[in-house]
DNA sequence: AAAAATAATGTACATGCTGTTGATTAGTGA
DNA sequence: TCACTAATCAACAGCATGTACATTATTTTT
């Protein structure tokens, strides 16, 4: 990685860029941002923006990978077995209730990524980061017993569930706390929507 | 609606547009498509698009909407009493089979609006119809208790999840029959994620 | 089948964004 | 202080947009 230190202008001139995305993305969406707005939003020179990204696709991964990296790191420090125990004990998991502090931290960038004129590709990548977590903690479980469909839809299943739930705690500006956040989801996944939401088995 | 009979040359026209839109968006994305291409692909004269939609958002909007709407047409058929009894028998609703062939009818358009050049927008127009249809079914049914988490996050959930676990299998060319992914749906639903994926409750 | 209606074409135009270049100015790190 | 390089400014060709108007072709009506 960068191992030279990094000119102060240019840590500023890309922060000034993000946060104009961020703004300018609220407003009209990823489509109708142009260089343009984003250099006159961050106050800065045209061919500027030219000298740290491609184009605006370029600034987009390059925010979107960020974010996904850190996300990654939070992930990590899950430990398989606490899964099942915590949830036993109507305990939300440690590391998802971070998870969840990260995100109200970005409220803002999230928000505007995972909302209705955001980048369904980001969705993907971080789908894509839950599922490998959760195959690796299933696989690591101690009492286990084969699962009863494709691997591959439960992943769908349950990474797009979360993903959801997510989106729509953003949406609505994030009324519930973290950590309730953190139960509501663990209750849906453990004792499953249809018993959770009140339709009786027997 | 259209009283009048539409002109040949426009319902032609029109057709000729969605089609390449479609196949355009296959190859770039929404962005990327140009007026010009999609013109070009329906070899039709610039100005003529023009005579139809207000720009390429408009036949985005319209196009999806046609959809939408026939989606609700499906989902409306469902009875709300069936569905606990026909997941108890383990069999597939007869309804979310329909469903699934709808889009694999649809497969191409359902597809690229779904994958990840698709757009945002469209997911939450049909997660907005599967919510109204979940929660006035829920709302008929016999046997049911107080739910254990918001409403709102466990409508969140579910739909994510169903339209998550629809993307993949489009994504997979739709490897699994209807009736199969009807199913699968339906474990996970009911029995939830957990248990279904081989973690012990007990 | 002829006439009236209207959809589609071809062409042109001003406008705005893109990505690049080369010369110049200003800020940074040693 | 001085060498380095980021940022600015101005200009360029290329391309897409949305609109307008006269013309041609097709469809619907009578």
């Amino acid at each position: 990685m960068g191992n030279s230190k990094t000119d102060r202008r240019i840590i500023r001139t890309k922060k000034f860029i993000r946060d104009a995305l961020t703004e300018l993305m609220e407003e009209k969406g990823f489509e109708g941002v142009t260089v343009r707005d984003l250099t006159k939003k961050a106050d800065i020179n045209r061919g500027t923006f030219y000298l740290h990204y491609q184009d605006k696709y370029d600034l987009l991964e390059k925010s979107e990978n960020e974010v996904i990296q850190e996300i990654k790191e939070f992930i990590k420090k899950a430990n398989p077995n606490e899964i099942v125990s915590a949830n036993l004990k109507e305990q939300p998991l440690p590391f998802i209730i971070a998870l969840f502090e990260y995100i109200q931290e970005n409220a803002r960038f999230m928000q505007v990524m995972l909302g209705p004129k955001g980048n369904p590709g980001f969705h993907l990548k971080i789908k894509e980061v839950m599922k490998t977590n959760m195959l690796e903690k299933l696989e690591l479980m101690d009492n286990k017993t084969p699962p009863l469909v494709p691997l591959e839809h439960l992943m769908s299943y349950v990474t797009s569930a979360h993903l959801g739930v997510i989106q729509h705690w953003l949406e609505q500006d994030m009324k519930q706390s973290p950590r309730e956040m953190a139960l509501t989801l663990a209750s849906m996944t453990f004792l499953g929507p249809a018993y959770v939401a009140g339709i009786k088995r027997t």
